[in-house]
DNA sequence: CGGAGATAGTCTGCGCGTAGACCAAATCGA
DNA sequence: TCGATTTGGTCTACGCGCAGACTATCTCCG
């Protein structure tokens, strides 16, 4: 019991990333896009330009979102006119997702935002170890 | 642009962040406390074992939370009987905090729950490159 | 064919996390 | 001393993040 926590590491953890979260937002609020759905919009474009329109859960599984909060999200990017969500004829439960003009404008320069926030943030750490350590937290059955 | 975002650190971290706060919420549950409960609760008891009752602002400067969060959050942990918030009679504007019985009998229990939690999810990377790494991320300026 | 179970998506509810506005009390300075 | 500013705390509002329940559809198997 060493408190003050400033060296118990799932407090690091957790501070370190409030502090991401709020660059992030600071660098995505100019394009009106929050984190969650700068994430799904990104991942949404990235597998329309190869060719894929996924499914909800896709996505979801993709950006490793909970599939609600990522239903709620779709339709507020829809609302934006980002991106549509057409019921699958094979499936008709299901909605492919499909990045619209304005959307597939708008994700590059909103990558671009995060990557320059995240060359800052990042920067006093060496890309390798953070890769490496963060890669073994955030899944270590990769 | 090398999505899927596998390797982008932020994504990394933020996804560790959300793994690791499902855990401490499944080890805290059982005590019926959350993440943000569970860290007021153990600053103040702290803070309390050394001969502080510290106003509600101090608390939150300690925890690294938001000032308006923690006067929600306290709210709730004296609903639950564990802190007592009295008006300090030097400055009637603040409240000093104080760690009932049942919370300093609760507190350590807590505490022990997520240390364990702590040990099992950085088990897999060294201990000291986690504080050195999250540590420069969490405060630049530390 | 038809019922059982699985799957895609939505709805409600609660607790952070942050921002902006607000009030009352304390402090500082002319 | 009186007014301006600062400080401690609360209120409202919005968007995650997660859990449980619900509908509609699809699939599988007898």
């Amino acid at each position: 019991m060493a408190l003050p926590p400033g060296e118990s590491p799932g407090f690091l953890l957790w501070h370190a990333t409030l502090r991401w979260q709020r660059d992030i937002a600071a660098a995505l609020g100019p394009l009106d896009l929050t984190h969650v759905q700068f994430v799904l919009l990104a991942c949404a474009w990235w597998l329309n330009t190869r060719g894929e329109h996924p499914h909800q859960q896709a996505l979801a599984r993709q950006a490793g979102t909970d599939v609600k909060m990522t239903s709620q999200v779709l339709r507020a990017l829809e609302a934006k006119g980002l991106v549509e969500r057409e019921v699958d004829p094979l499936d008709t439960r299901a909605k492919r997702l499909r990045v619209t003009k304005s959307g597939a404008e708008l994700a590059p320069r909103a990558i671009a935002a995060v990557e320059d926030v995240d060359a800052r943030f990042f920067r006093p750490v060496a890309h390798a170890d953070v890769v490496a350590l963060l890669g073994r937290l955030a899944d270590p059955d990769a």
